[in-house]
DNA sequence: ATCGAAAAATTAGTATGGTAGTATGGTAAC
DNA sequence: GTTACCATACTACCATACTAATTTTTCGAT
């Protein structure tokens, strides 16, 4: 086990610590899903007792993230396409709901953040930067919930996304889109901009929807990362 | 404290056990929002010890039913309201993309099953069991959401439900449903029988948007339930 | 060599004690 | 009366020890 591992910032406790960590390395992939993890194992190398750990383990598999068979191990969990499909289908649902209130009205400033971001994004493709533009891909739609004032129902989409962030990564690894999600991000924008439902509702299905083309051709590629059915 | 205590079943652990008593209390408004529990006090009742009561307390925290201010306590979340109206919002999303499906598609079998959760829940508004009334209102939408085979979408829904269920039990002590949400249910079951789309949607808009009516009422009859503003 | 049972090792679950941060109530100084 | 300080009594956080369930290894009998 290779962990990327930040220090540990001040003020916040060991448990969410840990947690960060371990969230991360699972996100990114470089916990392998389907392997093993203890807690005395992550204890030891972070340099923590196992109750930490645990809470850590708790939180992370109400996540999905991880899953416990009581007195027998710990286990990354596979990426299930179920669970990712029902992501997807939530994700579209409440993204049109909310891409509708957006063209009702949507605040000037936060226009402009789009567009900033769009532009970070940019610039983190041409640098290859997997996780960050990652990272800023969900702070874009983060950026429109925000602006609708449904903040908290982002947070609820956070809870459920993890799973489908990890197909992300491995769409990129696989050097599958890239472009067409940037384009489709300056699609969005324009259809807030000009107030043109339909074409944002249609872009969101697009931008959402393609996921399930790519994802046979990923489970072939990388079979060992799947559930199997 | 006077905590609603069922044995503890068979096979599963203790933090479960605990963390299934804590949450019932929460939710059936036995333990006061904004009231204060600690590790010691509730392991003290139930007999157990403090880990299996904190790792509750992390699940629970999670899902937004309590809040640890650390190394100070832990609180009873106070009813937030805009926590609610979020919930309401991408339950509403949600349903409406199930229900599209359902009127699609619906195997017959779950139909009469519908109808048998129909006529169960008029019998506990008879007895007027608030909770269970409640538990089997859940289990109808669930129901639909597993004829659409979207039950993993229903789960994502479990967790941000809480809350909204802390407001449900509240109508229900104010008297205010009870029969407008068992005929709604009919008319769901009978859009889908007949699959009448438009109908179908209505209601749910109905059914669900009623509970903002009620908001501002529930407050001034229960203001200590809920956050201030 | 193969099989099977006992022993050892490893796992997560639980209990407990100590620590550091925080709230509170009393008391002395002003 | 007000303020600053201190003792005390909480709190959640964390480490450690122990338990129970399960897996792996060992080793002897066949």
């Amino acid at each position: 086990m290779n962990l990327e591992i930040e220090k540990q910032k001040y003020g916040i406790t060991v448990g969410d610590y840990v947690y960060e960590v371990i969230k991360k390395n699972i996100i990114n992939l470089n916990m392998v899903p389907g392997s093993r993890v203890s807690e005395k194992e992550i204890s030891d190398i972070l340099n923590v007792s196992r109750t930490p750990v645990r809470e850590a383990f708790i939180k992370l598999s109400k996540e999905g993230l991880l899953y416990v068979r009581p007195q027998r191990g710990t286990y990354i969990d596979y990426i299930d396409l179920g669970v990712v499909e029902d992501a997807r289908f939530i994700r579209e649902s409440i993204e049109k709901s909310v891409l509708k209130l957006a063209i009702e009205k949507f605040p000037e400033e936060l226009l402009d953040v789009l567009q900033e971001n769009i532009n970070a994004q940019k610039d983190l493709i041409d640098q290859k930067a997997y996780y960050d533009f990652l990272m800023m891909d969900e702070e874009f739609h983060k950026t429109i919930f925000k602006g609708c004032n449904k903040e908290r129902a982002w947070s609820f989409i956070e809870q459920i996304n993890s799973e489908y962030k990890r197909v992300r990564m491995l769409t990129f690894f696989a050097d599958i889109n890239w472009k067409d999600v940037l384009n489709q991000h300056v699609q969005i924008l324009e259809s807030i901009k000009n107030k043109d439902e339909q074409m944002g509702q249609e872009v969101i299905s697009n931008h959402i929807n393609k996921l399930i083309f790519e994802q046979v051709e990923l489970k072939k590629k990388y079979p060992e990362y799947f559930k199997e059915d």
